[in-house]
Order: structure tokens, then C-alpha cells, then sequence
RNA sequence: GGUGACAUGGCCGAGAGGCUAGGCACGGGUCUGCAACACCCUUUACGGGGGUUCGAAUCCCUCUGUCACCUCCA
């Protein structure tokens, strides 16, 4: 497969990615609304488009992507809680200003993604930035008759739009279908029909965050942020939009009525948005979803801790984005200490296959391709890795093929006359491509090396030695040791009390 | 009720008409002072029942089970 395939949910066939405008590439993905620590469930899209946006700059596409940050809440129950606002729930809950209680989520949600190596986004944009997009935005529908104003707010006339363009088409919903679904719902008198969906809220005078707008104060409706924010930056009509299979319906069927309503009025035919929509599955725990309305989530930093219930040790980030890497993102993914642990032990097994590789090739010798039919190994690897990340990003089948020199290579390592009858070029190519894959694509780093807390252990059980050997008046070792650590810089200084010892560079 | 998925060996998970995916765990062995690592061997699966085919885990029908969406959710 020479050229990258994706499965667009509108089409629900793989395609060839073919973007607008090569070289260049945009890409939008719904991020968080950050009331709340990101949990597992929140890493699975921002890691497996992660690996999409690595791959699309590795090809040499030059991708602008765009990842949002919902700091208006959506509401958090229309029909039980009058309708407030998540973030402002939280906020009172924590007598704090809304915005205090975004920035605090919106920091802990980069320190998560950091730890996970995911990328920041070319462009981050938050929602309350873009208030008079979306305004703009409402005014255009409007004014394209596909909106109506009732009391201050305004809805979307889902029905008529359906007269224009069919609606439903990335979800495989129709409209009749909905409506049975709505039929036990009542009260929502300002909307002329159920299916209907605000594009802006009257605010009472209670509400914490509210704009100015020709309809009067009020704030922004649950899925026009995004469709102002993505077109913004990428344009009415762009190549990729990815996000969770549970925004699929309203969220994105959302996002493509307000596009086209609003950009391509007249056309007839619908540009939905964005070319190719990409959906990752879920993440469940016991088969089921992980949710924050069904309060079964972990999150990120528990997972890193251990410290939950349902965990039975800690977690490094590395391998939760290996844990997640090594399934295909459209299948569901079950949660469990067994799975993470055997991820835990897989890459840790690809990390040191790669720390190995890079040892080794210090030593390699200059010989180039002789035709040694051993090149065949890393040119394998590197056409299997490409062909799978090609099949709809198969980062599992990645995976696979890393693992699939372990065996060639481990051998090597423990075969001297073998390595040294190699030629080097072969295992610098090697590092390459595994670097390539390993790092660069999929995003995965060597297991980190000693910390200070390992090295404050270490310095204990040498100065534990140092004081046997004292003890047993063999002070030939124990100078011996003290020598040799005062050449790392470090000295050893006794006291009465015990043995400490301090670091300091030597100027030179 | 409507819509859409999915059921793969002890576990996790790719694959999608013929060719051992892979990982983890288990058992046996090599190496090793012990241990770990590594290597070798062993274990061969596709929910049930029909059908299409020379051949099906893979296509079709059917049954059973699980899940998701239809309301905020990654």
C-alpha cells in the first residue's frame, strides 16, 4: 500500500487521503471540556491522531491541525437542571470563577498530554476567544433561513434543512427515526420541533459567563464552537476531522448542518465540512464505556499513580500510549491491570530492543550495501511498518513488525563473530527506521533513564559498602571506593553522625 | 422502539476466501554462582446452526450473546 488509506465515516469505505491543497494539510479534532481531569477515555483520540498528525509531517505534508478547547460548558442536563452550564456547575461547586476553574483543567490537561507525548497542536483555540465567530456564524445561518430566534435565543431548523440537504448522513440517522426517539420528550417549547438544536442561549441574569449578542446577553449553543473554530482556521471546507464515536451524533451531525447551512447555502450539494471524518472507538472498563456520566472513569493521573480502586499498581504513560497503539483505534479497547501490564512488559521489550540498537551502532563498522542479503531486514521492516500505518493508521500491526526483529536482532547481540561479519551500514539503517517508528511515528520514547531518587538509593548502598568494609578494616576498599567517586565529582565527606556526600562539577 | 457495531487460543489484540500476525501468561529446555535478560521448543483459535466455494475465521442466511448511539460525554 503505497499511499495512505483512510475509513471516512461518511463514506464508511477506506479511501485514498488525498489532501485539498498539497503540500498542505488541516486536520481539526474536538478536544476537552475541561471541567474535570482528563481520564483514559480522553487519551484515546488525542493519541491516535497524534500518531495521524506525526505521520502526515513525517510524509511531508505540512499540517496545520487544530485541537479546541471547550471552556464554555455544554449544558450539563437540558431537561432536569435548568439547563447549567458544566463549567459553571463547577465553578460554584468550588467558589471559584469559571475561567479559574477552565485555566486549572485546561494546565492538567497539558501535563497529561505532554507526559503522553502527545504533540501540541498547530493551533489551540478556545471557545470564549471565538465568541464573535460564533456569533457570526449564527447570523449567516440566519440569515440562509435555517435558523429561527424565540425569546432571545436561537435554534436550528433542523427540518428545513433537511428540505435542502440530508441530515443524518454521518451518523446513518434519519429524521423520522429521530423523531420516535423524541416522541416521550416534552417541554422545549421554544423549539419548533425536538430535533431542533440551540445555536445561542438566552442567559439569565444568574449565569456566570455571557456575551453580548444582537439577540441580547446570552452564551454560545453546544456544537457552534466548533464549526466556528475549525473553519476559522482551516477553511469551510477541509481535509480531516477526527474525534470520539460519541460525538459522532449530535456533535458532528451538528457541525456539518451549521457548515453547510451557513457556507454553502445554495449549493444543493452538502461539502460536510470536512472531506474525510475519522472516528476513534471507545475505551471500556469491564465492556463497558468509560464515562464521565456513568462515574466509571480513571483518570490520567491515577492511571500514572496507581493511586484508584480499580488499579493494582502505577502506570507510565508510555505504557498507556502503548497499551492504546497496540489496538486498531475503530475497535474498542477493554481496560484491564492484566492488558496493562502485559502492554507494560511489550514495550518495555521494544525499548530496550532500540536502546540495544543504539549501543551497538557506536561500534558498527563502515562497510556499505554489498549485497548482503541481510539488508533485506531493515528494508522489510521499514516497507511493512509504512504498508501498515498506510491501511488506515494500523499502528497494532506496527507494532507487530518491530517486535518481528527482536528475535533476529537479540541473537546478533549475543553473537560476536556474527555482528562483526555484518556490514555496519546495515544496523545504522536499522536504528533509523526503528528510530523512525518507534519515536517518531508512533511516538514512543525510551524508558527514561535514572532519576535522582535512584540515584540518592544508589549513593546509600555504595556508602552501606563503603562503611562494611570500614568496619571490617579493609580500608584499602574503602578508599578505593572514595577515590573512584570523587573522579565522578562526587565526595564523600564522614562525619560523626555518618556519611554524606555532595555532586560538584569541576570547572575546567 | 429506531440505528450501528462487535463476538478470534488462558488473557489482550491484528487479520478479512488458501500462506505461523504480534504481545502477555503457562509448561519444557539452553545460558547463568543465584536471579533477571536473551534464545530454542511446546500450546494452533476464530460464538451456535445452515449455505456459497475445490477451499471460509474471512462471503451469504439465521440464531444467540455483548456493546454503543438516539440526552452531556473522548
Amino acid at each position: 500500500m503505497n499511499s495512505l488509506q483512510l475509513y471516512n465515516t461518511l463514506t464508511r469505505t477506506k479511501a485514498i487521503f488525498e489532501p485539498l491543497n498539497p503540500p498542505f494539510v488541516g486536520m481539526y479534532l474536538c478536544g476537552p471540556t475541561v471541567y474535570g481531569y482528563a481520564h483514559l477515555g480522553h487519551a484515546r483520540p488525542a493519541i491516535s491522531f497524534d500518531v495521524l498528525f506525526r505521520y502526515l509531517k513525517h510524509q511531508g505534508y505540512q499540517v496545520r491541525y487544530v485541537r479546541n478547547i471547550t471552556d464554555v460548558g455544554h449544558l450539563a442536563d437540558e431537561v432536569n437542571d435548568r439547563g447549567e452550564d458544566k463549567l459553571i456547575r463547577q465553578a460554584k461547586l468550588e467558589q471559584l470563577e469559571p475561567m479559574e476553574v477552565a485555566q486549572r483543567f485546561t494546565d492538567a490537561y497539558h501535563i497529561d498530554m505532554d507526559a503522553l507525548e502527545v504533540l501540541r497542536p498547530s493551533i489551540e483555540p478556545r471557545a470564549t476567544g471565538h465568541i464573535p465567530e460564533q456569533i457570526r456564524l449564527i447570523q449567516e445561518i440566519l440569515a440562509n433561513g435555517f435558523a429561527y430566534e424565540a425569546h432571545g435565543s436561537v435554534y436550528f431548523n433542523v427540518r428545513k434543512y433537511n428540505e435542502s440537504y440530508p441530515y443524518g448522513t454521518l451518523s446513518g440517522r434519519k429524521i423520522e427515526d429521530l423523531m420516535e426517539g423524541y416522541r416521550t420528550l416534552e417541554g422545549q417549547d421554544e423549539k419548533q420541533s425536538p430535533l431542533d438544536f440551540a445555536l445561542w442561549k438566552k442567559a439569565t441574569p444568574e449565569h456566570l459567563m455571557q456575551w453580548d449578542s444582537p439577540w441580547g446577553r446570552g452564551y454560545p449553543g453546544w456544537h457552534i464552537e466548533c464549526t466556528a473554530m475549525s473553519t476559522r482556521y482551516l477553511g469551510t471546507t477541509f481535509d480531516i476531522h477526527c474525534g470520539g464515536l460519541d460525538l459522532m451524533f449530535p456533535h458532528h451531525e451538528a457541525e456539518i448542518a451549521q457548515a453547510n447551512a451557513a457556507f454553502h447555502p445554495c449549493e444543493g450539494t452538502h461539502r460536510n465540512e470536512a472531506r474525510t471524518w475519522l472516528h476513534c472507538n471507545l475505551i471500556t472498563i469491564n465492556g463497558q464505556k468509560m464515562g464521565k456520566s456513568l462515574n466509571n472513569f480513571i483518570t490520567l493521573q491515577q492511571l500514572f499513580t496507581g493511586n484508584h480502586p480499580a488499579l493494582e499498581r502505577a502506570y507510565a504513560p508510555m505504557v498507556v500510549r502503548f497499551f492504546i497503539l497496540q489496538s486498531h483505534y475503530r475497535s474498542t479497547l477493554d481496560f484491564s491491570n492484566d492488558a496493562l501490564t502485559a502492554a507494560g512488559k511489550a514495550y518495555r521489550k521494544l525499548s530496550d530492543l532500540l536502546y540495544s540498537l543504539q549501543q551497538l551502532v557506536l561500534y558498527a563498522n563502515d562497510v556499505e550495501d554489498d549485497g548482503n542479503p541481510v539488508w533485506e531486514i531493515p528494508r522489510n521492516l521499514e516497507k511493512n511498518c509504512l504498508d501498515s500505518i498506510n491501511d488506515d493508521l494500523n499502528t497494532a500491526k506496527v507494532i507487530a513488525h518491530l517486535f518481528g526483529v527482536s528475535t533476529w536482532f537479540n541473537t546478533l547481540k549475543q553473537d560476536v563473530k556474527l555482528l562483526q561479519s555484518l556490514p555496519g551500514q546495515v544496523l545504522k539503517k536499522m536504528v533509523n527506521v526503528y528510530e523512525t517508528w518507534f519515536q517518531e511515528i508512533l511516538g514512543l520514547q525510551l524508558i527514561e533513564p535514572p532519576s535522582k531518587e535512584i540515584l540518592a538509593g544508589v549513593m546509600e548502598l555504595v556508602i552501606s559498602f563503603r562503611q562494611q568494609a570500614k568496619l571490617a578494616k579493609d580500608y584499602a576498599s574503602a578508599d578505593k571506593i572514595r577515590e573512584e567517586l570523587q573522579l565522578l565529582n562526587i565526595t564523600l565527606k564522614d562525619s560523626r553522625e555518618g556519611t554524606y556526600w555532595s555532586y560538584e562539577p569541576k570547572q575546567e
